[in-house]
DNA sequence: CCTGGTACCTACTCGCGAGTAAGACTACTC
DNA sequence: GAGTAGTCTTACTCGCGAGTAGGTACCAGG
């Protein structure tokens, strides 16, 4: 809503916080290319120079905007997740952490999801990096609780589906926020916990009593 | 490997083949954005003049893709299913089909999957219909399979997220080529229709015996 | 050999957006 | 109140790429 004028001086910390806001902003409703330095200045408030005196080149920016958020996502899981319960209890923490951070994060995700897996930028590496990291709890999950000898490779690529059933639902749940995070959370627990084959014959998984 | 000189003349319909080619060429390698209209028609042996009189804009010329694409994809999953089977040979077939085109079409698939879904330009629509379309499909499998009552929106984020987990898992593919087209589709089946939950107890799914 | 129509080209215009030069305004310090 | 360090601006340059104007080669049929 500010039209015009100085922008009130601020120390720099403050701005490069408020840039950063405005940045995930119009990349998530932009994406890379088309999003442009000038909106960028704009939505944050201060004039182009700045923005490339704080925060560097236009690929810079976007690298840094992707590693915050992956860097606040990724510890919104970690934090829900207790590393010594049982499988299925993890992985069911982990996904209410996930879409509650969705939930509560549209525009990280849009960026996050979106965005950045498509060009072959530098900044890829940081997606690249944060999708890993993801895959590879999951896998590990999946690989420390299994019984039956699996390939590492057969561990990784069921992560890998997993962690895209969550992307994929979390991008149609954009598209139907009527539905509580729980509730969609619990689907793809039940999906990838009993499989379909459970769920036709009405078994569905549900979380140990409290307590 | 053509330098220089005119193009041999050809029909006009022989073009617009080689120009489709030579653009799903780029637009998979580069992405909409970062794809120019001076490459494509290089590529495609032609002068820009060409391009614009034959396929329109930058733009429509990358709708027509995605339709053309997602049509041929669409058409090779429909024939690898007998809709009267049994509700998991039909998904398994289905999954076949699926990476068996991947496999083979790579650059078809990173225009479909990577490319369309970012770019929220009037294309997206040709990309949201084919996606809603393979939705709808697993929604109907499901849906018409089980015997406890589901909401309809239940049968949609559950495909939704089953489509979601094989596109992640042919982009994983597409990182791991050795892998055969039969074991990786084998792996979601069994994620899918068992669920971790018996794979961690070693059961998994098999096709029904031949004949 | 002319007349048209279709394939095809070179050589532009023109706007948009990344990045910068050069300076102005504020605030703190001694 | 003069120096100086840090904040912030206006007003540019400059390349890239979408889209076009205005042709040239080639092949009919008359």
């Amino acid at each position: 809503m500010r039209t015009e004028g100085r922008a009130k001086r601020l120390p720099r910390a403050v701005r490069e916080r408020q840039i950063m806001d405005a940045a995930v902003d119009v990349f998530s409703r932009l994406g890379f290319h088309s999003a442009s330095m000038d909106e960028i200045s704009e939505v944050a408030g201060i004039s182009k120079p700045m923005l490339y005196a704080y925060l560097g080149s236009k690929e810079e920016l976007f690298a840094t905007c992707i590693r915050r958020e992956a860097t606040r996502m990724m510890e919104a899981i970690a934090t829900g997740v207790e590393p010594d319960q049982e499988p299925d209890v993890q992985l069911w923490s982990g996904l209410r952490a996930f879409f509650g951070f969705v939930g509560e994060n549209r525009a990280s995700w849009q960026v996050l999801h979106r965005q950045a897996s498509t060009q072959g930028g530098p900044f890829a590496v940081e997606l690249t990096d944060m999708r890993g990291r993801a895959v590879s709890l999951v896998a590990a999950l999946l690989t420390q609780s299994t019984k039956a000898p699996a390939t590492k490779l057969e561990a990784e690529s069921l992560a890998a589906a997993l962690v895209g059933a969550g992307e994929s639902l979390a991008d149609w749940w954009l598209d139907h926020p009527e539905e509580p995070a729980g509730v969609v959370a619990a689907r793809l627990m039940n999906l990838v916990w009993m499989g379909f084959g459970d769920l036709v014959d009405g078994n569905v998984w549900h979380p140990p009593s409290r307590r």
